[in-house]
DNA sequence: GTAGGGTTAG
């Protein structure tokens, strides 16, 4: 083409001049990289030969401009044919379609007339209202050309059953094609039973049908076509993974002659979804040895399925393998082959070394940000999270669900609750799991009058079904003192997991209802729901909170030996929470000695904990030095220390306590607790005198002690010692803040109404005292949650049978 | 000139 010769075309020669730039850019192949260039040639020639493309020849030009992403070339060469064909049309609207610009495509489409369009063309359309997963728009225009009357074809029918396979009521819209497509005479046409199969599957998946029935109607065209092609195979076998049929799947599988690269991809990314990480990890070692070539979409499966069984050292071969290919630098440019490593080495605790790869990936896409966020927001690395947020050059719904709820988990409910806020600024509409992390938020800060308010928003934008929100709100309700309604939204969820069952089981044993936690926790099993690690810590935690010591550790035995589920050291620190409660001292040390690994703190802390309700002193200095070697920093450990001490009046080693604390510069977390009274959070601390009521607090405290000593209540002076680092009162006793809190709800919210005061540190032991009496002298019902669970004070008890 | 299956972030 170079040499061509650039002087003007005999007219005579036109026809052969016009074969010979048609015939060029037939070489232009459709995505190879050398086509754009060619075309900018041939198109040059044309220009300067004086030969004007026209026809064919000028929507073959078209055509090579747009697939090879030059739309700007192609829509210029558009403009400027005065009646443009419907060949050139469609090339140009579904190049549109394709670069994701459906308002360009709709504009093309609305502009052309009537009696030029034809059956390709409204295909076109309708494929570009699927890309934009605008189900309704698609079946609008299906029906719009059937009225204008033109004939649908088998493109028709795969892209309009697609499109059914997005919509709310997808089923009957499935049925009704279904129907058009027998009338049409496409019914056996494979690429159109494909798309049936597909939205058969599609619709099956949904959790409101009946998933069988739909996969009968699936399998029964299946089986009754006349010809399957590749295409086939996989959508039936994708099918049966996702409705997690994953037997009759592999069934179907082997029963295939040649194993395709996607079949065996379906099947490996099926296992691992459904937590069967050793299929998985075996289909890929059978992949292997047929001799097939792996692709992306394979190391991809098996790294995550990798990652998600914590088989690092395997997911490290297939790392290594993937470096030592031929064809390595294609590796190092997979997206999503990087993004499965990222996701592999962070879920192996390797942070700094994920972050490592992600820093030397060539590109990034916002999955790759979206993991490392993930990723320092489950580690706990707030500090990075932050400030990597900052600056993601976009975000996405997921990156603020993942910020929102991270910020929750990470106990700072406020900041959850600030981002949510600027998301919705943003323009952003939060979907249910962006509001499950603002539930959650209200869960950590005890904002009830906050959570219900979320609450109905959720209801009304119908998401009142969703799992996620769902179980969000259990724990919120729980978390905030009302067990009741959580309660009841469990009985009324709509869809339950593992999680939800662990969410009430835990909101049972945090309000001290151990028996019906129990109980809970046998019906989880009749469902046939499996429990995992989080359950067994929740109903150890329900067994301790009641002291049911023999279930307790039976439930512990039976994890292992009946499910399988390998105690961790959380557990191990609740089975020794249980034993020391109970005053099982022996046990309790037995079982330490006999840890398959080194006591670390969660195991130290219980035993502390245990020695300091029985006045065990001897072996609570034991823990509590180990404590202190492992984190010297930790206020709670000298705070605990100096109390043991001071309730057996060993006041020198008490102060040798306080004094070494204050040597090692460890402040003590000042007590504080709060109330929310008219939708306001009121905040009180230790002997405040900042609140503008305060003193109407102390004035109806003093009214109400003296009530209560009439019925015995004889305050506790030893407790007055308990504010280390704190000033104290030189007489009497000081005012912890949970007393003024819950003063202060008595008098402010309306009369009868349960008050509900949260504290961050532990109850201190004369307020839990004082509020049995108190509970009495009102006749109201006060909920205390301290850091560790909640004591419901009612006529004189409390719900924790003074066993905290 | 038009369609349809498998991957990674919660």
């Amino acid at each position: 083409m170079k040499n061509a010769a650039t002087k003007p075309i005999n007219p005579c020669d036109i026809r052969a001049v016009a074969n010979f730039y048609a015939a060029q850019l037939q070489l232009c192949c459709p995505h190879s990289p050398t086509s754009y260039p060619h075309a900018r040639r041939v198109h040059a020639h044309m220009t300067t030969s004086g030969f004007k493309p026209r026809g064919h020849i000028l929507n073959r030009l078209i055509d090579v401009y747009c697939k090879s992403s030059h739309l700007v070339f192609a829509q210029q060469l558009f403009d400027k044919i005065p009646q443009p064909d419907i060949v050139a049309r469609t090339t140009m609207l579904t190049a549109y379609s394709a670069s994701r610009k459906p308002d360009m495509a709709l504009e093309i489409f609305n502009t052309t007339p009537l009696r030029i369009r034809d059956t390709v063309f409204y295909n076109a359309m309708i494929t570009t209202h699927c890309h934009n997963d605008d189900g309704h728009a698609a079946i609008e225009l299906f029906r719009g050309m059937r009225r204008e009357g033109f004939p649908p074809d088998n493109f028709t029918f795969t892209s309009v059953l697609s499109a059914s396979a997005l919509v709310a009521d997808r089923e009957t819209q499935c049925q009704q094609l279904h129907c058009a497509v027998v009338k049409s005479g496409t019914g056996l046409v494979t690429s159109v039973v494909n798309a049936l199969i597909s939205v058969y599957v599609k619709c099956a998946s949904s959790p409101l049908v009946s998933s069988s029935s739909l996969m009968g109607a699936a399998r029964k065209l299946f089986d009754e076509m006349p010809v399957r092609d590749e295409l086939t195979w996989t959508t039936i076998i994708t099918g049966y993974v996702r409705n997690g049929d994953l037997d009759t799947a592999c069934r179907v599988f082997e029963g295939m002659e040649e194993k395709l690269v996607v079949a065996w991809n379906a099947m490996i990314s099926g296992y691992v979804h459904h937590g069967f990480v050793s299929e998985a990890l075996e289909m890929f070692r059978r992949m292997n040895l047929s001799g097939i070539k792996l692709d992306e979409f394979t190391y991809t499966s098996v790294l995550s399925a990798c990652a998600s069984a914590g088989l690092f050292l395997f997911g490290k071969q297939v790392h290594a393998y993937i470096l030592r290919m031929e064809d390595k630098l294609l590796w190092d440019f997979s997206l999503s082959v990087n993004n499965a490593l990222i996701t592999l080495y962070w879920k192996c605790g390797k942070v700094d070394e994920a972050r490592m790869i992600f820093n030397n990936m060539p590109v990034r896409d916002l999955v790759s940000w979206n993991a490392i966020l993930s990723m320092y927001m489950s580690a706990g690395r707030i500090n990075e999270a932050r400030s990597f947020f900052i600056e993601m050059p976009e975000r996405n719904l997921l990156t603020w669900t993942v910020i929102i709820s991270g910020m929750a988990q990470n106990g700072l409910g406020e900041e959850g609750l600030k981002l949510f806020n600027q998301m919705k600024l943003e323009g952003l509409k939060p979907c249910d799991y962006a509001f499950a992390g603002a539930i959650s938020s209200c869960a950590v800060l005890a904002a009830l009058e906050h959570g219900r308010q979320l609450h109905a928003q959720l209801v009304r934008l119908g998401f009142d079904s969703s799992l996620s929100a769902g179980n969000a709100l259990i724990t919120m309700y729980a978390r905030c003192g009302v067990v009741e309604a959580a309660h009841c939204l469990f009985l009324t969820m709509p869809f339950m997991d593992s999680v939800s069952w662990n969410a009430m089981i835990a909101a049972l044993g945090q309000h001290g209802h151990g028996a019906q936690a129990l109980e809970l926790f046998e019906q989880m099993l009749e469902a046939e729901i499996l429990p995992d690690r989080i359950t067994f810590l929740t109903i150890l935690s329900a067994c301790s909170h009641a002291g049911l010591v023999n279930q307790g550790r039976s439930y512990f035995d039976a994890m292992y030996g009946l499910y399988g589920i390998r105690p961790d050291e959380d557990h191990y620190a609740r089975l020794i929470d249980l034993l020391c409660r109970a005053g099982k001292f022996s046990e309790a040390e037995d079982a330490i000695q006999r840890l398959p690994f080194e006591p670390g703190v969660p195991i130290w802390e219980a035993l502390l904990g245990g020695c300091r309700i029985h006045g065990n002193v001897d072996l609570g200095v034991q823990s509590a030095e180990r404590l202190l070697e492992l984190r010297p920093q930790h206020d709670g450990t000298y705070i605990l220390l100096s109390n043991m001490y001071a309730d057996v009046g060993r006041w020198d080693d008490m102060a040798k306590v306080r004094k070494l604390m204050r040597d090692r510069g460890v402040k003590k977390e000042p007590g504080c607790s709060w109330v929310e009274v008219e939708n306001k959070v009121h905040v009180f601390l230790v002997d405040d005198t900042a609140h503008p009521e305060v003193q109407a607090v102390y004035n109806y405290l003093e009214e109400l002690g003296m009530k209560m000593r009439e019925l015995g209540y004889v305050p506790d002076t030893k407790y007055a010692l308990h504010d280390v680092g704190s000033d104290q009162k030189q007489h009497g006793l000081s005012t912890h803040s949970e007393k003024l809190a819950v003063v202060f709800g008595l008098l402010k919210l309306p009369r009868g109404a349960t008050v509900r005061v949260f504290k961050n540190l532990r109850i201190c032991g004369d307020c839990h005292n004082a509020f049995k009496f108190m509970s009495k002298v009102v006749e109201r019902d006060i909920v205390v949650r301290d850091g560790k669970r909640f004591h419901h004070f009612r006529n004189g008890e409390c719900s924790c049978g003074n066993y905290w």
